[in-house]
RNA sequence: GCUCACGUAGCUCAGUAGGUAGAGCGCAUCCUUGGUAAGGAUGAGGUCACCGGUUCAAUCCCGGUCGUGAGCUCCA
């Protein structure tokens, strides 16, 4: 007699199926659409094989590449591909790690000899055979040292690692397809020919786990679909995020330089501080509407505020320092000792708290050479920092006042984000209950405003916990820009106080916080955002003004003159062309209006008006013209 | 910092199997005065990243330095 069991389906329904019955027999018996989509299964909760056997009663879903799941066994299943391709052209090469990853996949190998993009094209040949080739994924477990002899018996001393660092009770499972057989947890696909479009993209050095300390791999990038077409449009996506590359875009629009003369210390250009100044033009607006007071720091300032802040002591190697006068001082890598010094050249009463000082600071920081990347990764640049001065009672609201002043900001921008908080690191100060009360504070914030947030354990400042704020731009990307930390190690170092209702000395707590990030690194998102089309309140030029010809200049400059005395960013085209000629110029610099002037505008005292994107606007006189670009201008309009 | 690749005119790039270089765009001058994404002609512009070595001769080969890119690690 044949054992039966429940199988309950995602819709809802119940099977009962005899034990043992694999989840691929449901899925034929099931048939349809999912038949052909489904990659692999969900076992109470658990990813599986699709010939995965079931042994009592389960619920079961299918996932599909829609899925995330679907998506993730899919590119794991590719990067053994790669991996068994690699192993029959070069058969030297020691196998590494090969997991999905956000878009794609990668595998590590160890070869004596450095792969070639050449050599990157014969093996997407190889894999093409192989997935021709419709090899079926095969599991099987293997005992603790049974693994071990085999994998140290082919050489293959990173899984020999692998295995050993395995936990005394985990199953131990390998995959094959044909002849390759690799270390593996799965789950796979069915068979290689499941794979229908694949692509070697990079190739790149990696340490072994991470660890500079380990030999560098050989790491090989790629992707994988489904069908050619989403391959295809994957791939436009990263040519289109080539297009809005910021380095390319700031040198075409001339917006700023890095030179040799100074790695990772950018130039800003006059149309990059146009954009620079209207960013702080904004946020003093902001700040000051929001209650902060504005103040300044020095860039040096002596060693002894240095030790006294635990800078010292945590950040050294991230400093430059210099002498004065045979006295060590350092340039600053954080603006908060200025802000603290600030706070302590006068009293405080707790009717005075909150205080908050903003200030626009330049700091340094000696990043290393390799992470250096045009204005996002730089060794110089401008926080929008603040510095909140709070009564214990006082922190949860003002935690909750900075995320408001955030989102506003963000909003304006266009940008969506997520939030993620990150708790103690290694190289830190304080007891542990500091940490705990401060680190419960902002995750009881982003509790109570119902944010959903990720947990980066060990990732926060040495002085305290934060809330990092990561926004998305108009393509999908994400960058990490502003954050909230909570610090009552400062207050302490520097022995901060206000006067309380008791008269006693009570020791405030300090709130660091940034929106912008960087001035730098933000403005480096916006270009890309963007695509360098800044909305008209931000343009470098916002208008340019196109005479048809040498008869048409002088009514030209009147209206570039009616326009400037508005305070419109505008310029006009003298040269000796055609106008087609100076609208493509205007169209490729992204500005954003262009106003052609002729013998039937001279004549009516009009414009006609041609928007960027939306083209030829029609005739306005200039009156209207103004109106309508000073709105736009005035609500930052995107 | 580490691995690999790269560094030629303001920009984008070609080139020389070792005999000191070329295109397009841009710029200048002239012709053209033209109505919504490139009109034509002429010309100027380079110690081929820097320093050393091999060689009769190096932009090219070799070594080093600096810088850039893709990643690793790290972060605003």
């Amino acid at each position: 007699m044949i054992r039966l069991i429940k199988v309950l389906l995602r819709d809802g329904a119940t099977r009962e199926i005899p034990v043992g019955t694999r989840v691929i027999d449901i899925l034929n018996d099931l048939g349809g659409r999912l038949k052909k989509e489904a990659l692999a299964a969900v076992v109470n909760g658990v990813v599986v094989d699709l010939t995965y056997r079931l042994e009592e009663d389960v619920e079961l879903r299918f996932v599909t590449f829609e899925d995330e799941e679907g998506k993730d066994v899919y590119r794991h299943s590719t990067s053994h591909i790669l991996a068994a391709a690699v192993k029959r052209l070069y058969p030297k090469a020691k196998l590494g790690i090969g997991p999905a990853i956000k878009d794609g996949f990668y595998y590590d190998f160890d070869n004596p000899d450095s792969f070639t993009p050449e050599d990157l094209e014969k093996i997407e040949e190889e894999m093409k055979r192989i997935i021709k080739e419709d090899l079926p994924f095969e599991r099987s477990e293997m005992a603790r040292e049974e693994a071990l002899a085999f994998f140290a018996e082919r050489g293959e001393n990173y899984k020999v690692d692998l295995i050993r660092e395995l936990p005394e009770d985990a199953v131990i499972s390998c995959y094959s397809c044909g002849e390759f057989v690799d270390l593996c947890a799965g789950p796979h696909l069915i068979s290689t020919g499941k794979v229908k479009a694949i692509k070697l993209l990079s190739l790149a050095g990696a340490y072994w786990r991470g660890s500079e300390k380990n030999p560098m791999l050989q790491r090989i990038y790629g992707t994988s679909f489904p069908k050619k077409s989403l391959l295809d449009e994957y791939l436009a996506k990263l040519e289109e995020a080539k297009k809005r590359d910021h380095r390319k875009l700031g040198k075409e629009l001339d917006l700023f330089s890095i030179q040799d003369e100074g790695p990772g210390f950018p130039f800003i250009h006059p149309n990059g501080m146009i954009i620079r100044n209207e960013l702080e033009n904004y946020w003093r607006e902001e700040h000051r509407a929001a209650g902060y007071d504005e103040i300044k720091t020095p860039i040096i300032l002596n060693r002894v505020l240095w030790e006294q802040s635990g800078h010292w002591d945590h950040y050294k190697d991230n400093m430059y320092f210099t002498k004065i006068d045979d006295l060590d001082y350092a340039v600053k890598p954080m603006n908060c000792p200025g802000s603290m010094l600030i706070y302590k050249t006068k009293m405080h009463s707790y009717r005075d708290l909150p205080i908050r000082m903003a200030e626009l600071g330049l700091v340094h920081r000696h990043e290393l050479s390799g992470t250096l990347h045009g204005m996002m990764r730089v060794r110089s640049f401008t926080q929008d920092d603040a510095h909140i001065f709070v009564l214990p009672s006082q922190i949860k609201d003002e935690v909750k006042k900075v995320i408001d002043l955030t989102e506003r900001m963000y909003k304006t921008f266009g940008f969506e984000y997520h939030l993620e908080l990150s708790t103690r690191p290694e190289n830190s100060m304080g007891s542990d209950e500091m940490w705990e009360i401060a680190t419960n504070a902002l995750r009881e914030v982003l509790e109570e405003r119902g944010f959903p947030y990720v947990v980066n354990e060990g990732d926060g400042a040495f002085y305290g916990p934060k809330i990092d704020f990561h926004l998305t731009d108009s393509i999908g990307r994400t960058w990490q820009c502003g954050t909230v930390q909570l610090d009552f190690q400062m207050p302490e170092k520097f022995e901060l106080f206000y006067v309380g209702e008791d008269g006693q000395k009570h020791r405030p707590a300090v709130i660091h916080r940034v929106i912008y990030g960087s001035l730098e690194r933000f403005m480096a998102v916006l270009i890309e955002h963007f695509a360098g089309a800044f909305p008209v309140w931000l343009a470098p030029k916002q208008v340019v003004v196109i005479p048809i010809s040498a008869k048409h200049h002088q009514y030209a400059a009147e209206v570039v003159e009616r326009l400037k005395e508005a305070g419109i960013r505008v310029e006009a085209d003298w040269r000796n062309e055609k106008v087609g000629y100076k609208i493509r110029e205007a169209q490729v610099q992204k500005v954003p209006y262009m106003l052609v002037v002729g013998d039937k505008e001279l004549e009516e005292r009009k414009v006609s008006v041609r928007e960027r994107k939306a083209g030829d606007l029609g005739s306005f006189s200039v009156a209207d013209f103004l109106t309508k670009i000073q709105a736009e201008i005035k609500s930052k309009a995107r």
